[in-house]
Order: C-alpha cells, then sequence, then structure tokens
DNA sequence: GGATGATGTTGACAGCGTCAACATTGCGCG
DNA sequence: CGCGCAATGTTGACGCTGTCAACATCATCC
C-alpha cells in the first residue's frame, strides 16, 4: 500500500484537516441521534469537526446531500442486517425475522430511520438511496415468494413492507402509548401483525 | 345575533384586520400543500395576509403551535370522512371502506397527511392532537371488535392501523414507482392488503 | 521546482423565527 | 358620554441559518 498516496489526519494546527469527510459525517450522526434532522446544521457539524462554517460545502453541495449520505449509509447498515440474518427453518419465520429486524433498526436508531423513511428527502434527487431501498425490497419480494406466492408478488411484496413499515411507525410513536391502559408491547405487536399477514397470504 | 360582538372583516386602510387567524391558517394550509411544512413560514403567512412579519405572533406562540393548529384540522377531517362513511353491510365491508377512505386522504393532502402522522410535530405537546388521533383509533377499535374479535382487541387494531398507515405511505412515495415496472394501482394495493388482513384475523 | 487542482478560511448576503417597545383600535364600565 | 384597558397590529432589532465568492494553503505531478 502506498501510504502517500491518501492524507493521513492530521492533528490540529495544520490547515487541512485530511478526513473531514469522515469527521462531518460523525458528527452530523450524533446531531442526528440527538434532536433528528432539523437538529443537523452545516455550521453546527462544521463547529464540531473544529473547521470553519464553509467547510463542509467541499464535500458536500449542500444541506440536503450531506443528510442523503446520512440516509444511505442507514440503508447500508439495514441491508447488512437483512443479510447478517441466520437462516431461517421456514419462509415464514424468514419473513417474521425480517419484520422483527426492520422494527429493531427503527427502535434503535429512530431518528435515522425517520431520515430514511420520512419525507424529509427527495428520494428521486438521489440515485444512491434508491438503489439501496430497491435492494431491501429485492430481499423482501424473494421471501414472499418463497412463501409460495406465484412471481412476480408485487402487491403482497408492498403489502408486507407496508405492515412492517406502519407497525415500526406505530412503535416509534410516543403518541400509542398515551392511547393504550398498559404501555405497549412492541415485540407481541410485531409478531401478531406478522401473523396475521402470515396466515391472511396463506387462506386465499 | 350582535354583529358588533364579533367584529367583521375589514377591508385594505384598517389597522385591525379582523379575521387574521383564519387568514393566517387560510395561507398556511396553502404553502402547506404547494410546498410540505418546510414552506409554511410565519413571515411568509404574514405577508400573504397582508399584515406586518409580527403579527402572527399575537394568535400564536410560535412556528409549531401553527403547524400543530393545521395538523389539529386535519385530524377533524379527517374525524369527518370517517364518520360520513355509508353504512356497510358488513363489519369487513366497513374496515375495507376506512382504509379506502384513509388512502384517499393522504393521496388527496398528502403534505396535510404527512404533518398530520410525519415527525414534524411532536404531538405530546398538543393535547388537541392526541385527542383528535384518539378519536379516529376509538373507531377503528369498534370496527375492528365487530369482525368478532374480543375486546379489548389492541393489538388487533393497531395492527389494522399500521397497515393502513403503511399502504398510504407507499402510495405515497414516488420511490415506489421506480421500484415497480408498472405504474402502481394504488386502489388494487389497499384492496388486497386489507383483504389479507382480514383472512388473516379470521383464520387464528 | 513551479503550476495546478483540491481543500480550508474569511467575509458577506438574504432570509428566517422570535422578542420588546410602541401604535391603534374596540369594548366595557363608571 | 367618555375614559381606560385589553386586544390586536407595527416597527425594529437580534442571533441564527444556508449559501456563495474571493482568497489562502497545501499536496501532487510534469
Amino acid at each position: 500500500m502506498d501510504f502517500r498516496s491518501r492524507p493521513r489526519h492530521r492533528n490540529a494546527g495544520s490547515y487541512h484537516h485530511g478526513e473531514l469527510r469522515q469527521a462531518l459525517l460523525a458528527a452530523a450522526a450524533e446531531l442526528l441521534a440527538g434532536g433528528g434532522s432539523d437538529a443537523v446544521g452545516m455550521r453546527e457539524i462544521a463547529r464540531r469537526a473544529s473547521v470553519s462554517h464553509a467547510a463542509p460545502y467541499r464535500h458536500y453541495a449542500n444541506r440536503e446531500a450531506l443528510l442523503a449520505d446520512l440516509a444511505a449509509i442507514g440503508f447500508e447498515q439495514l441491508a447488512a442486517r437483512f443479510a447478517g440474518l441466520p437462516a431461517a427453518t421456514t419462509p415464514e419465520r424468514r419473513l417474521v425475522e425480517m419484520a422483527r429486524s426492520y422494527v429493531d433498526f427503527a427502535r434503535e436508531q429512530p431518528q435515522l430511520w425517520r431520515l430514511m423513511f420520512g419525507n424529509t428527502l427527495d428520494k428521486t434527487q438521489h440515485p444512491a438511496l434508491l438503489d439501496a431501498s430497491r435492494l431491501v425490497l429485492a430481499n423482501l419480494r424473494a421471501t414472499v415468494e418463497a412463501l409460495g406466492v406465484p412471481a412476480p408478488a408485487t402487491h403482497q411484496t408492498l403489502a408486507a413492507w407496508a405492515f412492517a413499515h406502519g407497525v415500526a411507525r406505530l412503535v416509534l410513536d410516543q403518541r400509542l402509548d398515551a392511547h393504550l391502559d398498559a404501555p405497549l408491547d412492541a415485540d407481541a405487536l410485531v409478531q401478531e401483525a406478522a401473523w396475521i399477514f402470515l396466515r391472511g397470504l396463506r387462506h386465499t
């Protein structure tokens, strides 16, 4: 490896940061997790990276591009999570596990999930986001078709996504607890919802 | 009626507007429909109401309070839509009609729907929003229980909402069309998803 | 070793939400 | 009837933001 070909990180005192893009993303991720996408500001992440307020514009055309990059990383994480799912004994169990995995992701990184699937970003403007979400959908479609639904199981696949997505949203939404007498058991809700879906799919 | 007890609308030239709150809401709704909640700015709605930039603060403590009012109005509209649903022959058909009605609402007023069910507002801060959404949920719960699910059909009700909500989101999301070979038939998707849910509920 | 492109800085601009101080008006009470 | 008060609207300011243009510094390659 040629170490001189990629500049190492410089400590304070040097004019060029060297790994600014990474530093910006790290700061942005922190702000996102802490206060939602509104809390991610160009000037603030520059401050956290100990860099001038306009430096981020050497790496991102504008704030939206930065957020899109954050979301794209989130999609990669989600895809990796699906890829790392243990081999399931039956297609049914696999679908349940995917749903649980999706909702777990949303619960662990709620603000990132909101950024990825919310209305903040116009995904049509960011091809990387399209590709990433396409991958996830293809994965889901394969699982649904393994259940015995004849390909292309378009509507059924979308219904499955809608189901998991809706459950994730309800689980995240604190509003829910206010509606219920007892606190919500998220795992049980995911499980039950997935089974309703599976039974509904089978008895056609 | 004592007409002098409520000031009438004054035309241009008078110091007091008279119906500023309504005018602000109208302008805000227009901006919302046109460009999403980000496009709703205090100064801009003031401009559209032909009033100074700080006048809205006599009616709303801050921007979020204004948005919350918009959302509350949206919830009322949605509740009215549910209330106006024709009497269904069976509980099953009623559930399908509610789902279709929900998705129709989202399609007709996408930005309002996003505001109501998105992450823009912290609903716990606005009791009116809680009450309104509580009403919708109670309505749904009654319908689910009419299907024969023993009360309180908490998980099943939430699953139903999750389903409809997820479908609405997918239908709104332009990203979907990019995933599919043919354009999405929203009505067919809603119908199919609702039936999957109903069949899954029955075969328990 | 000097030109060149990449990267970071400085300073500016317009726009925003919000507040305080002030102006104007309508309404109720003496 | 008239006065004073509360409601409503205006003006001007503050600090913040995203973004751009002009300039500075550095690494790299002929």
